[in-house]
DNA sequence: GGTTTTCGGATATGATATGTCCTTAATCCC
DNA sequence: GGGATTAAGGACATATCATATCCGAAAACC
């Protein structure tokens, strides 16, 4: 059981564009650059933040993507979810059902108890990501990353944000 | 992100081992029929939990598998572990390291912020899982299957149990 | 009109999950 | 001792999905 790496990456994009400025947009490009990704293959994990109207577009020069909501208002979750879906970890296969002593035709009222506790683990690991706001991310971030690095990362960032 | 359905089985056998009177074994082939499984396929899954040691084998006829410790004694995560490995959901790559801003050589105090946020996520799932006994899983079973399936499943089972 | 961008579809490749088959060694029964 | 049964493990085939690339269409900018 592995995360896509695209998840990664849709962090790491977001944690950018959050500190991007009013009204700004940055590229694929640039974010691919930034972060040493395929650009074409980050575009997808980038379309699925779109999809999930978590991200903005513009097309043309100077497009691109920015938040379409303020970091205090993004959770990880949504973006997890985003990027690798909103199934669960464990799909019950109702492997009970084949029991040869059962009479035919039988129909269980409850879903099955050794799902019921993977999904209750599984909503456990959803709780923790759906606390932590992409704002806390940020917060963290100019709190370790190296001041100089940190500036000049968004120098960088804001020479190629149309 | 999806678990192997090796999972699922070897938690559905468990419990049924657990139910095991002392000292008896019960074969893959009972373990694959009574669950409807592939039972070359569900035999890897039980090697594993063998290699955890969470179950004892016996070759010959009569042989098989049986709980290597108490049910009260094995949690679910041991079982979840066994089959799908230990290795956590989320790798971080490190693609902060590919940031062009960062001077050539720099090195990272700590793991990535974004990794340290995921880990927190997985452990609270390992947390929850790490909580249920097998024990706990039986408990429940007994409550919710109807008494008359119970009892002869476990007729089943002990005509098959070496 | 030409360039740059997002978006979506098509396709290729690699890794992993799933499933089967076969051999070996141990155990049991006769 | 010989035959049957079992777990263990390696080899192999298949299917599914993650990863990655490429292309064309539509929109925006110059």
């Amino acid at each position: 059981m592995i995360l896509k790496s695209q998840v990664e990456w849709a962090l790491h994009c977001c944690a950018i564009l959050a500190g991007l400025p009013e009204g700004r947009y940055l590229s694929t490009k640039a974010l691919a650059e930034l972060h040493g990704l395929p650009k074409e293959y980050l575009s997808k994990a980038l379309q699925s933040l779109s999809q999930a109207s978590l991200v903005e577009t513009t097309l043309g020069p100077s497009g691109g993507y920015r938040l379409a909501q303020a970091p205090s208002e993004i959770n990880f979750l949504e973006i997890v979810e985003a990027v690798e879906g909103k199934a669960r970890s464990f799909t019950c296969t109702n492997i009970r059902e084949n029991n040869p002593c059962r009479p035919a035709g039988y129909c269980d009222s409850k879903p099955c108890a050794v799902a019921r506790i993977m999904w209750e683990a599984d909503e456990a690991w959803r709780d923790t990501l759906r606390r932590v706001r992409l704002s806390d991310l940020v917060g963290t971030l100019s709190e370790e990353v190296p001041a100089d690095i940190w500036r000049s990362t968004f120098e960088w960032v804001l020479k190629r944000a149309g």
